[in-house]
Order: structure tokens, then C-alpha cells, then sequence
DNA sequence: TCGCTTGTTGATGG
DNA sequence: GCCATCAACAAGCG
């Protein structure tokens, strides 16, 4: 569930659910997923504290109290989830953290890619989280188009590097790639300045709207990934059968019709650049 | 058994 | 140094 949506989502049911509230106790279920401190060490430093207001960059999740923070990151198949205190576990509950009001927050997390670190403050966390470019939400025009104009190298490659652009995923870079009508294959240095604009109105929509939305998860019927992995799946813009290939070393879905490849000579290039 | 999966990092090679 | 590719991490599903 974790893309820049998924994960704001989850900073705002935070914020809804824990800030202000009183940690009684933590138990970290799977000692593994807590990456730079031991279980006792997590749940000693955040017993009895408060939480604040939590904070979100791309993908990451700052919740922090009135002492310590506490940084989760999903991976692939992390969430949170409430539950009743002390109410029976889910298979893959890895942290939970008892709040003063008689719930948890449990960490959530199948294939264990993301994991928790605890933080003294934000210094602390910027070590753990690298170098992030800007918010994805939150990112300008002007900012953008100046970062995109350092770029070389592929676009989808691009979209989903956080250093360029926090927030973006696999799914998220097809959906705004589509709605630009850009090729994923195409390279950021042979973008024309309409086009330019195009990714970043896109940028800003797709994630605006994935934002906003009430039913996270749910892709808009006239988008690309409505109809992502569907057996036949057409282009909800122009019916043309949507195909699947690898970009940037991940699973790509696009429109032939809507995104036309860039130019073989572009590709030759890439491929054998003695030749 | 193989291939695939919304993420990130480090090694490798051109 | 830059960029692309791939394995690894881990665990499930078809």
C-alpha cells in the first residue's frame, strides 16, 4: 500500500488517531523490522511519551513525540492498522504500539522490506532518510522544471528516483507518464519544454487527486491503472490495447497509441553507443 | 517450480 | 563519473 498517497493517508490517520495521545506500552512483535535499535531499546524510549504531530516526506513517516520519533517506512506491503488493545493479533502485526486511550497502532507488513527506526530528533532522521528531493505534493513548477533540467537518463527512472522527486512509485510514474502522453522509455534530455510542462502538470494531478481521494486505494475509472494487469486491457482514452514491458528494471504498463516511442535512433544510441 | 509483486540499495558493466 | 541492469532483501500468490 505505499506510495506518497498511501503513506499521507496513513500521516493523516495518524495524526487523527495517536497525536496526543500516550504510549502505554510497545511490543515489537518481529525484532527484525526495527532496523537501528534493539526491541527493548524501541519500546523503552517510547513508553510513556506523547505523540505529535506526525510528518510525511515522499514515502517515509516521522511520528514524533515529546521525546523520540519514531520513522516507519512501508516497502512494499506495509500499512497501519487499529485495533483494541491487547485484541488478537494479525499474521503480520510486526510492531504495536498501546495507546492511552485503549487502542493500538500496529505496523503492518508482509515481505518486511520497509521497517521502523527510532530517532532522537530530526538530524537523526535525515541520516536515516538519504537524500530526498522535493515532496511530490508539495513540489513547484519552477523547481521542478529547474531539477528536470539537470536530469539525463530515462524518465521513468526519474520519476521514481527519491532523490529526484520524493513520493513517486512504480504505478504512480505509469499514471503520470500516461497522462502526459510520454513514452516511459523516453529520456529526460530529448523532452521539449511542452513536454516538460505536460510531466509536471501530470505529476501534480495524478498526485493531487490520489491525495484527495477518500477511497485510498481505488484508481479513477479513466485512468491508466484502473485497468493495470487486466487481462485485455484497453486505454481508457483511446481503446487502444495497453502494453506491458520493463522500464527502469520494474513491470510498465503504457499506451502505444497515446505514448509514441521516442525515435529508433534514440534507442540505437542507448543500446550501442560505439556504433 | 517459476514468475511476479505499489521499494531500496549496492554491485557491476558499458 | 554517469547511467542502466540486476541481485538481494522477504513472503506470498497463481
Amino acid at each position: 500500500v505505499p506510495e506518497l498517497p498511501d503513506v499521507e493517508a496513513s500521516r493523516r490517520w495518524f495524526a487523527d488517531h495517536a497525536a496526543g495521545r500516550r504510549v502505554e506500552r510497545v511490543v515489537v512483535v518481529d525484532a527484525s523490522v526495527v532496523r537501528n535499535a534493539s526491541a527493548r531499546g524501541l519500546a523503552d524510549a517510547l513508553r510513556g511519551r506523547c505523540f505529535r504531530e506526525p510528518e510525511r516526506l515522499g514515502k517515509w513517516l516521522l511520528c514524533w513525540t515529546d521525546g523520540p520519533g519514531l520513522v516507519l517506512h512501508f516497502g512494499m506491503t506495509g500499512e497501519l492498522a487499529a485495533a483494541p488493545a491487547r485484541s488478537r493479533r494479525h499474521r503480520w502485526d510486526r510492531v504495536i504500539v498501546e495507546l492511552d486511550d485503549g487502542t493500538e497502532i500496529r505496523y503492518r507488513d508482509l515481505r518486511k522490506l520497509g521497517g521502523a527506526w527510532l530517532v532522537l530528533g530530526a538530524e537523526d532522521a535525515t541520516a536515516i532518510l538519504g537524500r530526498l528531493g522535493p515532496d511530490a505534493l508539495a513540489v513547484r513548477r519552477a523547481e521542478f522544471l529547474k531539477l528536470l533540467a539537470r536530469r539525463r537518463g530515462g524518465v521513468k527512472a526519474a520519476l521514481m528516483d527519491q532523490s529526484f522527486v520524493a513520493g513517486v512509485g512504480n504505478l504512480l510514474a505509469d499514471e503520470i507518464l500516461w497522462r502526459a502522453r510520454l513514452h516511459p522509455r523516453r529520456r529526460v534530455e530529448t523532452l521539449d519544454a511542452e513536454e516538460r510542462a505536460s510531466l509536471f502538470r501530470a505529476l501534480r494531478a495524478v498526485v493531487r487527486v490520489t491525495v484527495e481521494r477518500d477511497d485510498a486505494g481505488e484508481w479513477r475509472r479513466s485512468w491508466l491503472n484502473y485497468v493495470r494487469g487486466v487481462a485485455g486491457a484497453r486505454c481508457p482514452r483511446c481503446r487502444t490495447p495497453l502494453e506491458r514491458t520493463i522500464v527502469a528494471g520494474r513491470t510498465t504498463w503504457f499506451c502505444p497509441s497515446c505514448q509514441p516511442p521516442p525515435p529508433a535512433a534514440a534507442r540505437e544510441r542507448r543500446r550501442d553507443p560505439s556504433g
